[in-house]
RNA sequence: GCCGGAGUGGCGGAAUCGGCAGACGCGACGGUCUCAAACACCGUUGGGGGCAACCUCAUCCGGGUUCAAGUCCCGGCUCCGGCACCA
């Protein structure tokens, strides 16, 4: 009878014991499919609910279940709103830790993803997360990737894909990269962390570029202000004009060729006294002076050659070579010596600036270094014979053009303006936008990725593989040699085929997609996973996308949060779909560091793993727990300090509902009401407490609050735990406060309450029906208001004294009563106050006496 | 340097259409229960002062607006994230 270990006076009563009920209860949700959602139900209002899918990397960690968990109860809380929620999950998993893997193990990458993909669907279940497995997408299975090429084929038809030789970002151990995977200033991959160099090469190129401008607008969605400027900044719009400058004749050079530059300061073109080409510029070589060509060279070669490291060692001083040659300014006919330097940058703009030195801090010390003018040509009149020690940039409204000819006096705004259109008239100049953001480039040296559908063929060229040969599989057998490199370039059986163009001999494309390819519509696939006739089932797409609501990290600011928006309007514009953005609403939870405030990673050794609080305390407890620390989009260190705190909060919850007549032995003050508190206040109070807790845990849910909905279940919890005991326990406002606290605690805790409310449903006599399809409980707007309340009263803003009034009481009333309470007296000490206000409705009463 | 976010008890954090600073939880201290420990439960807990009712200081720092400022304005500092010679 008696369990040892625990107080005689507590066994009869059953205590919570997560790990009995929590496996029970997700066999009986997965057994009667109660996540499976019909997605031809259109008699409730649907809600496309996405979490950003894993790399199958093998182990949930506490990261895992940090965006998760507060994402499933965002489901379970719309589903008890009564809408037909959509929450999918899947498998992003293509990469390269599988090959990485297959490298060091030699184990086939398809093996090591599948039986990981296997661990952790079994983890993602022990969550307790209401996924619809039917959905399930695996980015690595031929039926989804047929469908990358077929897009990536249909994008080419559409002139979104191209290919082209230009300089790239290389990682010695990863090949090609995005420029978006290269990361810090000391430019790093970002899987390997090693420096990334620059190569010519010949690379798939998909034209985001086309979208610049429609992926600066944000209107229409509602995603977070910090993603919104990383992708803004990361496109880099910059609006200036283009100047064509023309070069000088000389000795070695005819002179007249064109020299176009971009600049955001047309303004300032009276005050360019030199010009920069990057190294890289075509016409450096056809300008350069024969004298000049030994030192040019050196500079040209030096430059292809330094890393980023070693550019960035000098410390940012600005280095270059005179070529020897001569520019004409369009505005005035002058002539001003050319340079090239490799602080201007070959792949933006035009490759070549016109240098400003007194208006802009590059050209500045650029020409402090080589002794070049500095000529001012913006100022606040009275001030342009001032020295200048820096660049003058600041963009005051009484600034004005000096020592700008015609233009002198104009405002700079206005004067930049006047001189692009007098050079326009002369085809000498143009109005001009810019981006920072570069095509993306998508080729990668892999075996473990979609195969590009190309065929490349002697006579023909880059031939695509024609729609009925898709998918082209990537070959189930792989031999890396020990080697990190792609072996489907050694392997004939794939690389061999006939042209199917010309049917003569030619060559598979040997380089496979970047994964972030896969990730771009995995959303859209959710709804028609095993679709053969196209990659989207329109009539699907058109009922439930956009997705309502996605979560996810904002480590992905620049990447595939920004490739699914562009991808989504690709679709779009080739017939797919028909809507401009993938995601409505976007939330990005905190990141969850190691208890070192690392981020998380094996190799640090601060991983933390969910499983043996799970076993100590159950899923509930631990999904409560990670919702409770903090604000969700804060993340933050990892403690385990507090669990408990949650777990008896769940303790609680249990005895509430089980045993609302048992006391506690430690408590002296069991079985009695507070004092001054008969029955029916005790009820008024658990109806007050419920209501305004249902209230307030709304908001939270809407708001994604999570830490402050727990905070105020337990607020209610408590309340109900004051009265167990007491005569004011078992009755209809406890039942109903209890009901409430059950119902607002499902989306976060599923499995105690399920089980808490089967027993409710079995002790009334009532057939079961799950929690998480229960209705959200209705606020009674009546019962949050109390019969009388308490208003703090300051005497010159400090509280001296509160008063309890009646719920409606008139401001002269409540002006009368405060004046009379003992304490507001005394602190008056006889004088009358000079003002009275009463603040926010008759919340807070403050008295001002002067003197 | 530019862009974005944030600074509140011993700790995680509440409270921002200006209105009782520190909800909720952890930790700590005291207690109940126990032969004892653990568990559980009850109470106290921002600093300083006072026997006490109370007084006083306190939300990164310095100013300001206001009857009233964690919250608004001006000027700084620190930390985190992103970008980084982008003309």
């Amino acid at each position: 009878m008696t369990e040892p270990g625990f107080r005689t006076d507590r066994t009869h009563v059953e205590r919570y014991d997560a790990a009995s009920i929590e496996p029970r209860w997700q066999a009986r949700w997965a057994e009667i499919g109660l996540y499976q959602t019909d997605l031809l139900d259109e008699s409730k209002p649907k809600y496309y609910l996405l979490t950003m899918y894993d790399y199958p990397s093998g182990n949930l960690h506490i990261g895992h279940w940090y965006v998760k968990t507060p994402t499933d109860a965002i489901a379970r809380y719309h589903r008890m709103l009564g809408q037909n929620v959509f929450f999918p999950v899947g498998f992003d998993a293509y990469g390269l830790p599988a090959e990485n893997a297959a490298i060091k193990n030699g184990i086939n990458p398809r093996d090591w993803t599948m039986s990981n993909i296997e661990t952790m669907r079994r983890q993602l279940r022990t969550m307790g997360a209401s996924f619809d497995w039917d959905a399930e997408v695996v980015t690595c299975d031929p039926a989804y990737y047929r469908w990358n090429q077929w897009l990536f084929l249909e994008f080419m038809k559409a002139g979104l894909v191209y290919r082209a030789k230009a300089p790239v970002d290389w990682c010695p151990n990863d090949g090609t990269l995005a420029r978006e995977q290269v990361e810090g200033m000391d430019r790093r991959c970002w899987r390997c962390g090693a420096k990334v160099e620059k190569r010519d090469l010949e690379q798939w190129r998909m034209r985001i570029t086309k979208y610049a401008d429609e992926l600066l607008d944000f209107s229409g969605i509602a995603w977070p202000e910090p993603i919104r400027a990383m992708q803004t900044n990361w496109i880099g719009r910059s609006e200036g004009g283009e100047i064509v400058f023309t070069t000088a004749p000389s000795d070695h050079h005819a002179g007249g060729e064109e020299l176009r530059v971009f600049t955001t300061r047309p303004d300032t073109l009276f005050g360019a006294t030199f010009m920069v080409l990057a190294p890289e510029h075509p016409l450096v070589e056809s300008l350069t002076a024969p004298e000049r060509r030994l030192e040019v060279d050196a500079y040209v070669e030096n430059a292809r050659n330094a890393t980023e490291i070693e550019r960035l060692s000098t410390d940012r001083e600005k280095t270059g070579v005179a070529i020897g040659a001569e520019a004409v300014n369009p505005i005035n006919g002058e002539r001003i010596p050319i340079y090239i330097a490799d602080y201007v940058l070959a792949g933006y703009g035009t490759g070549a600036i016109m240098a400003v030195p007194a208006h802009d801090e590059r050209d500045f010390a650029f020409a402090t270094q080589f002794g070049l003018p500095i000529r001012r040509v913006v100022a606040v009149p009275g001030t342009e014979d001032a020295p200048l020690d820096s660049a003058f940039i600041s963009h005051a409204d009484d600034e004005q053009l000096v020592n700008s000819g015609p233009y002198t006096g104009l405002a700079a705004d206005e004067g930049g303006r006047a001189i692009i259109a007098a050079l326009a008239e002369r085809g000498a100049g143009e109005p001009a936008i810019t981006y920072r953001i570069r095509d993306w480039l998508v080729s990668r040296q892999r075996y473990w990725g979609t195969p590009i559908p190309i065929i490349h063929c002697e006579r023909c060229g880059a031939v695509p593989v024609p729609e009925d040969q898709l998918p082209v599989l990537l070959p189930a057998t792989v031999d890396y040699q020990g080697s990190g490199e792609n072996p489907l370039a050694r392997d004939e059986a794939f690389l061999n085929v006939a042209c199917p163009s010309c049917d003569g001999p030619a060559k598979r494309e040997t380089d496979t997609l970047d994964t972030f390819i896969d990730s771009s519509w995995y959303w859209y696939r959710y709804l028609s996973p095993s679709l053969e006739s196209g990659p989207v089932d329109g009539a699907m797409t058109d009922r439930w996308t956009p997705v309502d609501q996605y979560t996810g990290g904002a480590e992905h600011a620049v990447m595939h949060l920004l490739y699914s928006r562009f991808f989504t309007k690709a679709m779009r514009d080739i017939g797919l779909v028909h809507e401009n953005e993938p995601f409505m609403r976007l939330f990005n939870q905190g990141q969850i560091l190691g208890a070192d405030g690392e981020r998380m990673s094996k190799s640090r050794g601060n991983v933390q793993d969910p499983d043996k609080l799970v076993a100590r305390y159950g899923a509930d407890t631990v999904r409560l727990f990670l919702m409770f620390m903090g604000p969700w989009d804060q993340g933050g260190p990892w403690s385990e300090s507090g669990i408990g705190g949650v777990h008896r909060f769940l303790n609680r919850v249990w005895a509430i509902a089980t045993d609302p007549h048992g006391t506690d032995p430690g408590d002296q003050a069991a079985g009695k009401l507070p004092a001054g508190e008969d029955v029916a206040a005790a009820e008024a109070a658990m109806r007050t407490t419920a209501h305004r807790t249902l209230r307030d845990v709304t908001e939270d849910y809407e708001g994604f609050r999570f830490n402050t909905m727990v905070a105020k279940l337990m607020e209610l919890s408590n309340t109900l735990y004051r009265y167990r005991g007491t005569p004011a326990a078992g009755g209809a406002a406890w039942d109903e406060a209890t009901e409430m606290l059950l119902l607002m605690l499902a989306p976060a805790a599923p499995h105690i309450t399920e089980e808490l409310w089967s027993r409710r449903l079995a002790t009334a006599g009532e057939a079961w029906s799950s929690i998480h399809t229960a209705r959200w409980p209705e606020l009674d707007a009546s019962a949050v208001v109390e019969e009388t309340r308490e208003v703090p009263v300051q005497v010159n803003g400090k509280v001296r004294d509160r008063v309890v009034v009646p719920a409606g009481v008139s401001d002269t009333d409540l002006e009368r009563l405060v004046l009379a309470a003992p304490k507001v007296v005394a602190a008056l000490a006889g004088r009358a106050p000079d003002r009275v206000i009463v603040a926010g409705g008759g919340r807070l009463v403050n008295l001002v006496v002067r003197g």
